[in-house]
DNA sequence: CTCAAAATATAGCCCAAGCTATATTTATTA
DNA sequence: TAATAAATATAGCTTGGGCTATATTTTGAG
């Protein structure tokens, strides 16, 4: 049993949740590049690279260090925790996964970047897995 | 000139406005679905089927009707404008071809259905034609 | 070392999207 | 046809995610 399909409520509800976390991904998907490439994560930078003001990045990153994904003090850089970094990782990895799988099928190359950055956060592990074994194949 | 590759912060911000209309995506096929199936669409089942509270169906469709993509009169069911039913033929479609393309790279059915209620908002026209070739040829 | 500039924080606003509780209207049935 | 049940609307709350304006802190010149 535990397996009728699920409902249309289900799907729905399950594509709302992951909505609300994919904003957090891309966060730290940009924290751990923006450490990466400059050694450290200002406020400013984040803010500038997603494309929103100062206050609003500043607000989200209130919310990573609720969720315990994110670590700062004030008038410093932003770094991540462990599950942040983790998380980071897994969201980067996903990332080029969602825009090769896309260039595979015949998605021009730059649409399938600017979609990809949408479509990553509902890609489930086991839509991942089939992915990753299309592109591996031959 | 015209054409610099887009910014992280123009993807970013591309794909928060797909995200802002998603929801009524979502709506408008569904509306349809219900008149199709049942000759009306209460907002009772429209709250069922979406797995929301009445009052959050009600909210939500008062922003159908600002954005000129549904109708409605109070204590009746609510209808879709000319704009709206071709909205929702268009995201029926999408949904679609989005979990064939799913399917056909090797997505187990149950998983393509549920990651396509997502990603089908950030599925751009251009990649939806390639997602259409893809699954024409042999 | 001081002071101006840059970075960050804070205050206060908006709207979307969810909720519960309750009032109102419509539909049904005794 | 009244009374009850069901559907819908309304009020009022919460949170997330955006903004501008402004206060505060840190940094870097001179
Ligand atoms: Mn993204
Ligand atoms: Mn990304
Ligand atoms: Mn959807
Ligand atoms: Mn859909």
């Amino acid at each position: 049993m535990t397996d009728a399909p699920p409902s249309d409520a289900d799907r729905f509800a399950r594509a709302r949740r992951k909505q609300s976390v994919a904003l957090l991904e891309d966060y730290v998907e940009l924290i751990g590049d923006l450490i990466a490439e400059t050694g450290e994560a200002r406020v400013a930078d984040i803010a500038d690279r997603m494309g929103v003001a100062q206050p609003t990045a500043t607000k989200t990153v209130a919310r990573l260090k609720r969720e315990g994904l994110a670590t700062s003090r004030p008038y410093r850089g932003v770094f991540l925790t462990e599950a942040g970094a983790a998380l980071a990782d897994r969201v980067r990895a996903r990332h080029r996964t969602v825009v090769a799988l896309l260039i595979a099928v015949g998605v021009p190359q730059e649409a399938a970047e600017l979609d990809a950055e949408g479509i990553e956060h509902h890609v489930s592990d086991r839509s991942l897995a089939a992915f990753e074994a299309f592109l591996k194949r031959d």
